[in-house]
DNA sequence: GATGAATGAGGTTTCATTCAT
DNA sequence: AATGAATGAAACCTCATTCAT
């Protein structure tokens, strides 16, 4: 919830200023993080900074929100609405692929969102009290999948949500810190499925 | 490398300034921590912290040093030394019931190594440069059992070293946010292995 | 090297902090001058203070800076830029009278020069190796002077550059010690030269 | 005024503790020396340091002290007792030759003492009101020499008193840069008295 | 008398935020 | 709206001195 003010502003210059804010908290933990840097790097007024945002936890808070939504749109909208249409295998091949889509592209986000993702206090600070979003949504896709008989009945859909999404963690590791992955990326992820398939589908 | 003056101590003044490190570690990042609180709820003088340690990164090495020495000790001294002589599924089911036991039995330790794990600058300057000692581990164990023709030989051991260690974050998180797992833990840890066995294993 | 930040302060304001940080430097030595008391006195924010320059070192340097310059532009411009012609006696008379009238005019800069002047370490670090340049002056002069036969050949002009510039702090201590000398300055000037002259000239 | 437990300390445990304490105050100013780095050097424990001292100010008055007797004595018994029956000149030749004796011989004491001069604050605190008792002595054997007739009448006692208090310095200083002054000590003194005497004696 | 841990005031410096232009 | 100086509350750390054994 940034003000208006920046909301106003050319688009040009509210780049500047989120990615002055990306590199800086992706080098920095929230609260090593300066204000003074992002303004420098940004080329605006420490001063202006406060004319958009409340406070540096407003700018953070707005650009979590916007990680959010930028990896969202690595969703393939078609798998997204018709969720119930397609089988779990598949829904979670989207997922790690666009993880790991996004993960390419967007490589300083992710030491961000893993800073973020082990401060609990922060991330309840920002997205509220209830705490993992993504096991969530990981462990509705199992209950589902395991109703449709797609899975392994002696699964506990909770814990398996929580390998899942240590997967994914994973995953981003692996391409962050081998930078860029010029292997065939769909070939890892179909040996991460492969591996996941195995491990969890009916026999 | 604590100073003489603290290992000097009572036991039971060094952990009363331990357990309040970790309570101000593991609810605060490193530079957020302050000496200041630890002192207080030490019950010591600011003046003291500094005649036990150099400074706050002496604390924290140390501590972090002692718990890494602290998760060793979880882990079952003959597996450890006989590591060759055991199937592969067995070390890991060894490293995992470790680990959870550990998690369980030091629940105010976890947030703090998640942080270090995941601040990489941090990380380095207390564990030097090669950057992540349990994927090694992992990687070396699948790579002898690859070769001992125990897993599926198109399995890329890197990958799946990632795998593993991301499930184990997955374990203790799983263990942090559930609180006391009062369920029998060992059928957690088996099903998991159930699903990585299933995974990785030669068809 | 204060920050722009000081250089665009008004004079009247840059004049209120280095007149503070005189008072503080000539009542205290380097290590005992408080930021805080420069501050308070010269009616800023201590936070202001490290606005305007880098560190308390770094305000010492532009202060000692500035002294060398003013003292400098106490020395008659002809005499210092036709050194050659004029006699080694003339020389040093200008050398003392326009010493005198500095320390007349800007008696609280005197003990801070004393005191660095005696504090080599700290000398070092601000003009930095090559230790002495006053002593080094006079030699000049005085293997000048020698060879134009000025001086009695066996004056060893190292020795008797050390005694001029001793003399120089003789001068100063005496202005200082004894407050607003009223007398006829130049006759004070005069004896000392008579004194020197007669010492050192050829006979 | 060190306490009776120092005095009564053997010898060789007095002197280390000296030793140490001129260590450190010939490298660091008086507030920057510490007194947990003399009580290091001296093998002692803090808290027997304040058993020996009231506190750092004390130790340094009782060094100032000493220093000033071992420069006394320095000074040739005779001359001292019988200054009247001497020659001015002959006098300050004993002046200056036992002020270089001591200087090469307690090379370490001369950084103490010149800071201690320049320091006025430390200096009154020390020795008191009176400012320059050196200068006074000079002045005095000047104001003697003058109404015996061995000096110009138009010397200002005073003003020459402060030169050659000033040279005393230059001395000191001439042989603490040089290091050893291997060449023949009394040539530099008598080249200095050379200068002086023909500068001040009657004509 | 000797020891060395304990204390806490005090110093420097940083930085989020406010203010005045 | 933009600017960037001003502010002052902390934070870290040092060290003279005291205390307890």
């Amino acid at each position: 919830m940034p003000k208006d003010t920046f909301l106003n502003l050319p688009k040009e210059k509210q780049e500047r200023i989120i990615d002055a804010a990306i590199d800086e908290f992706a080098t920095h933990s929230f609260h090593q993080a300066r204000v003074t840097a992002i303004a420098e790097q940004a080329e605006i007024a420490v001063g202006s900074f406060y004319q958009y945002f409340e406070d540096k936890m407003d700018l953070f808070k707005y650009l979590m929100e916007a990680v959010v939504q930028k990896k969202i749109s690595y969703i393939n909208r078609d798998t997204m609405e018709n969720k119930g249409k397609y089988p779990f295998f598949q829904l979670l091949r989207e997922a790690f692929s666009s993880g790991i889509r996004f993960a390419k592209e967007n490589p300083r986000l992710l030491p961000i969102g893993l800073m973020l993702m082990k401060d609990k206090a922060l991330y309840r600070e920002i997205f509220g009290e209830h705490v993992d979003k993504g096991i969530d949504f990981f462990r509705q896709m199992l209950e589902e999948a395991k109703a449709q008989g797609e899975i392994d009945p002696a699964i506990d859909p909770r814990l398996a949500a929580h390998m899942i999404a240590g997967m994914t963690f994973s995953l981003s590791d692996f391409v962050y810190a081998d930078g860029k992955v010029d292997q065939d990326d769909m070939a890892i992820i179909d040996q991460m499925l492969y591996i996941v398939e195995n491990g969890l589908k009916k026999k």
